[in-house]
DNA sequence: GCAGTAGGTTACTCGAAGTAAGTTACGAGC
DNA sequence: GCTCGTAACTTACTTCGAGTAACCTACTGC
């Protein structure tokens, strides 16, 4: 099998394997055999287990900055791009669980370089909101923003796991419940008084 | 030395070299040796490597309950009550970031019952907050008010990291911003407009 | 002064991460 | 239609650290 290919199957079989039992309780070997293929291929291809963790980590963060951007595109207002950019989160999450369990539980593992991995994917979100609102709103504290979209991130994360205990829960309903906590706080920021739907 | 204060100092010492090292890179022979004891004494006070980690998890959580309790204790209403509730808890973390880095990175560690007893505290947090929001805002429906409690315990929690890496912000300032933010959304849910400072 | 026990140690086992060295499959060039 | 090179793969180790069995010692109450 080619290399990309077989890369791409061991992340998945991976994936699997790390959030059903968690990290430290899955041996190379097990996921190794569970590929049908040699322990060496694996550190072959990543080095360490911690390579094929941050592999995994890196795949997910990739997929989530993709469906977000493309969600938050047609985005005509803070308002509007706050909520599509929730909505992608929260459907991803939904779409993910197995990777998003592994993304919040595993990888905060002591493992340095994953936890940058993961602090990566919040860097992400924290500069797009970040710059959105200081588009929106040029005059604000640049430090405020920044706490701003701290707090956004971390509701948002934490709702998330939230949601995964509440089936009667979904992305639309988790999106409305930050946005109404959230959106007036920022709305009295705004230029001007905000015409929200 | 007796039994209690030798648990006493083996948790010190290994909450600080967790918190150096990470829980993965840190053998119990270190520890051990640091606390100047042979290793078996650890497995017989704690059990396990796990089980010293969620020792030193569990007595964090004993301290940041009682410290919150006693500020929140003449709280007069739900402002005030989540203002000192906040700034309690930013204060323990600026007072503790050794223990603070152990919960947020080494705890979300695979280990299960590791997981659990972080979920612990943010449970105890959940709660208190839960039940201030229900007992000044009787009609609000049960579910948002569990989401709101999730909501602000994720911006705190994430704010906290944030303000580990900015020394310009005390806990004083990173209580003002999560007020700022979540403040105006309760505000709209309790009975009369709330005359906030 | 002896018994019982709290507090302690040395010296192991065992499992899993990581590695060295060698093997097979297979397409390109003649 | 053979052979050279390399990509994909394996077996058989080493090493290191979690966890344990078995043994030691000093103090306290009688």
């Amino acid at each position: 099998m080619p290399k990309a290919q077989r890369m791409a199957q061991m992340l998945t079989v991976a994936e699997e394997i790390f959030a059903e039992q968690g990290y430290l309780a899955t041996s190379m070997d097990e996921i190794a055999e569970r590929v049908g293929v040699s322990k060496p291929m694996l550190y072959e291809y990543f080095g360490s287990k911690e390579g094929l963790l941050i592999g995994c980590i890196h795949r997910a963060r990739t997929e989530l900055r993709e469906k977000t951007a493309a969600a938050i595109a047609g985005a005509a207002g803070p308002e509007e791009f706050l909520r599509l950019g929730l909505l992608a989160f929260f459907e991803f999450i939904d779409e993910h669980r197995r990777s998003w369990a592994l993304l919040r539980q595993e990888a905060a593992v002591a493992v340095p370089s994953a936890q940058e991995e993961v602090e990566g994917i919040r860097q992400q979100q924290t500069d797009m909101i970040g710059a959105v609102l200081a588009s929106f709103t040029p005059e604000i504290d640049p430090l405020e923003a920044e706490a701003f979209a701290e707090i956004v991130v971390g509701a948002t994360e934490r709702l998330a796991v939230w949601m995964e205990r509440r089936p009667s829960v979904g992305p639309a309903l988790a999106t409305d419940y930050v946005m109404n906590v959230i959106w007036p706080g920022v709305a009295r920021k705004l230029p001007e008084p905000a015409p929200h739907a």
